[in-house]
DNA sequence: AAGCTGACTCGCT
DNA sequence: GAGCGAGCCAGCT
């Protein structure tokens, strides 16, 4: 399948994503003037394989769902300030979230 | 066209 | 903090 217009406006935002930063589902949503936070994690889903997926994260912090594992790898090899506790690990947003 | 689904969020208990 | 319900909207039957 080939991405829809939407889902490539959010694999263009997600390849802007510096290391070391990252954004939730709903600051992409936001940033491409849309309130689906949804269509952007099915954008991932599906067509995330060639940008860094794992920079995006839930607005709680925790690690996109079924990858927290290597997620959680690739972010601390970038430097980000993570929160490991029994739920998993989760992004600390206070000082990881991207402001553009 | 109508209905269902989902890598989401937020408010309330 | 955990659980639940409702709102959200893009995409696919």
């Amino acid at each position: 399948m080939l991405p829809t217009p939407f889902a490539e406006r959010v694999l263009d935002l997600v390849a802007r994503i510096p290391p070391g930063r990252v954004l939730t589902y709903g600051d992409v949503a936001e940033r491409l003037g849309s309130r689906a936070p949804r269509a952007v994690g099915t954008a991932l889903a599906r067509f995330g394989g060639g940008v860094p997926w794992w920079r995006v994260v839930r607005s709680s912090g925790d690690l996109a769902p079924g990858h927290e594992r290597e997620a959680a790898a690739l972010l601390r090899a970038e430097g980000v300030a993570l929160a490991v506790g029994p739920e998993g690990t989760r992004v600390d947003l206070a000082s990881a979230r991207w402001p553009g």
